[in-house]
Formats: structure tokens, C-alpha cells, sequence
DNA sequence: GTCTATAAATGGATAGAC
DNA sequence: GTCTATCCATTTATAGAC
């Protein structure tokens, strides 16, 4: 009990070493991970750019794979957090297709983003788990939720979503379109907020086109 | 002289051991590499799976990374050869649709496809000319084309096109769906053709509305 | 050209002192 | 909990015999 109260004590008013330190795994574990891969990140490396010892992070974490894990996941976790935001149901559905373009385009297209899928997709079948809650918290959430709110929207402004989450997996599908290829495959740079606000425009215009009621 | 002549000899009439054994190791390397990525590939598991000593393989590629580049080259050329087949002017602008789609579905969930896009994904920036040279006889090969018919195919069937390569990128980003996303992520097993002819409807349909005149 | 054997370096993981 | 030092397996690449 003394010891228990030592360290909510310690946690509270300043920060443990040992906290600091987890911390600095964390950090370091996420950037050479996220940089290199999981095969060519090296736990010398992430060690020495923890500024710690090797053996203290096995003293935390246990082994590499079990570090890796536990960085993606908490990536995963973010990446939801600063997801799609929830429509407003006071815009346009035009207004609000628009803006879940734009905060989606730049959520996938920032360079986080890009070097966490790639490192997923090269270990997916190593760690399926990983796969699966990426897949969950990021993909599967957007088109969720978007696909809610066209369910609630039907009727509205001479549009018709008879399947509103198939329609919302198009919508993001359309969005991922050369532009985000281009980008994941490093071929050319990130492009800036007005680029990112044309496509989102683009793709809204084509996905409204593509559920007009009179359009015959 | 001489030797050149043997050597013609016998790369026709009866493959020479060096030959062989060179085949042999593009053959394993690319399963190898494919299967468990650049960085967990060794050159010993390689010569293994060759039947061929690692030696061998030093002579013919010099390097593990000269191997790599050319075991993927090779991988993205094969990829243009069954790519999407040039579209057929005497079938209607919906047929050639579907075909196209049909198509390039099946030739990006080929595993073997799916295990090249992870492998170049996860390379691109130690690997750039990889990344463009799968970028140029894949992606963009195909939107060229489709692009390129399109633009042809203006007025017909009361579509039209006022920007014919943005609307193809758009038609293989919507194949690149929801279901494309599964599968490179190894969430699900691939789907048969019937689930391939069903999404390639739905997409070619989609695109369709988004492109009709008569839609205001 | 091909093989066996080996060099040289690096990786993950552990032991033991403090 | 943390560090230094080390073990052991594996890796890329090369040397030398045939």
C-alpha cells in the first residue's frame, strides 16, 4: 500500500523515470517502426533513439512484436480520434459530403497516415489482428457512419441511397482514387490544401451525379 | 566464335546448366520476395528454394537488392501483359465498361498481384524506380486506356466525358473498393467470380449515372 | 560457373551488477 | 527499473577449391 500510493504519487505530481522512459519508447518505437518497417527497425535503433538502454525496453515491453503491436494499435486508436468528424445535420447533404471528403483526404493523405498503412499492409499477415483493427477503426468507422447519415438522408434533394453504406463504401473508395496512389507510393509529394479541396469537390460532384432521382 | 556458337547451341537446343539454374533462381526469389517481403527475404532461403548454392546467385545478380529489382521488374511486366485488353470499338460503351472492369478486378486480386502490390508498397522509398515502373505499366497504363476510349466514346448513349483520363482514374479507383481494401489486407479470403461480376455491375452502373446528360 | 566454407556485421534476447 | 556486457542465431557477402 505504501509503495501504491508512492507511485500514484510519483505519477501525478511529476513523472516517474520509469515513465519517462515508457514515453520515450513509445515515441522512438513509433518513428522507426513507422519509418523503416517492422523487419528493418532494429531494436538497437529504437533503443538509441530512446535514448535508454535495450534491456529496458524488453523490461517493458517484453519482445518486438509485442512493441510493434502495441504502436500500431495505439496509432490505430488515433487515427480514429481524428477521423471523420460526425455529420452535421444542419448542412446540406452537398455541404456535408464535401467536408467528410476534405477531413478524410487529409487524415489518409498526412505522412503518418501513409507510412502506417504501408507498414500494416506489409505485415498483415503476420499480425492479422493489426490488420483487422486498422481496418475497424479507420475504414470501417468512416463508411459506418457516413452510410448512417445517406440512410437518414434519403428523399432529400432529388437523391436516393437504396444502400446507404454500400453508396458510403463507393464515396470513399472514389476518394482514394490516383491522387492518394500516387501519394502512398511516393511519387510525388503531398499535395497542399487546395488540391486536396478540388478532388474533394470533384468526387462529391460525381457521387451526387451518380444518385440524382430524375435522372432518366 | 567458337564459344559463342556453343553457347547458341545450347540455349536452343537443350538449355544450358547456367540457364537453368537462372530461371531457377528468378523462380524462387519471386516467391521468396513476394512472400515474406524485401527485408525478411534471405539470400539463403533463396538459394534454398532454388536448389542452387548462394554463390550462385551472387554471380548472376551481383547483390540481394539488384535481385529484388529485377525479380519485381519482371513482375510489373507481366502485370501490363494480362492487363486490362484494349477495348473492342463494335461493343456498346456499357459492355466495354463492365469488360474493363471484370477484368482489372481479377487481375488485382490474383494473390500473386496483391502480394506485389504489399511488396512494392512497403519499398517504395528504398525502391522509388519500383514504385514508378508499377505505377506506369499498372494504374496508369490502364486509366490511359480506358481515358483514351472514352474520350472517343464522347456523345454516345447520352454520356459524356468533358475530361476523359479524370473519369477513368475515378472508374478504377471505384473498383478499388471496399472489397480490394479486404483483401490486401488480408481480412478476408478472395472472392469468386460471381462476387467479382456482381461489384464490377455495381461500379459500372454507378459510373453510368454519374455521367449521364440527362440527368438535370 | 558452381560449390563449400567462412568472414564480418547485425539482429533479438538475456545475465548479472547496481 | 535500468544499465553494461554478452550470447547465440542469422544475415550479406566473399575466398578459394574444383
Amino acid at each position: 500500500m505504501t509503495q501504491s500510493a508512492a507511485n500514484i504519487s510519483q505519477s501525478l505530481d511529476q513523472p516517474s523515470s520509469s515513465t519517462a522512459k515508457r514515453d520515450a519508447i513509445v515515441k522512438a518505437a513509433a518513428q522507426v517502426f513507422l519509418e523503416h518497417g517492422y523487419g528493418a527497425a532494429s531494436m538497437d535503433h529504437i533503443a538509441q533513439e530512446a535514448g535508454v538502454s535495450k534491456q529496458t525496453i524488453y523490461s517493458h515491453f517484453g519482445a518486438k512484436d509485442a512493441l510493434f503491436e502495441a504502436i500500431v494499435h495505439s496509432k490505430c486508436a488515433a487515427l480514429t480520434g481524428r477521423g471523420v468528424s460526425s455529420p452535421d445535420e444542419n448542412k446540406s447533404l452537398e455541404d456535408v459530403l464535401y467536408d467528410t471528403a476534405s477531413s478524410f483526404l487529409t487524415v489518409i493523405l498526412a505522412p503518418e497516415s501513409v507510412t502506417l498503412y504501408r507498414t500494416i499492409l506489409s505485415e498483415c499477415v503476420r499480425f492479422p489482428e493489426l490488420a483487422s483493427a486498422f481496418y475497424r477503426s479507420g475504414p470501417r468507422s468512416a463508411c459506418d457512419r457516413l452510410g448512417a447519415y445517406l440512410a437518414s438522408a434519403k428523399g432529400n434533394e432529388n437523391v436516393q441511397f437504396p444502400n446507404p453504406v454500400a453508396s458510403a463504401e463507393m464515396y470513399f473508395a472514389m476518394l482514394r482514387g490516383d491522387l492518394y496512389l500516387q501519394c502512398i507510393l511516393s511519387l510525388r509529394e503531398m499535395p497542399d490544401e487546395k488540391e486536396v479541396a478540388a478532388y474533394a469537390r470533384e468526387v462529391t460532384d460525381t457521387f451526387l451525379s451518380a444518385h440524382r432521382t430524375s435522372q432518366k
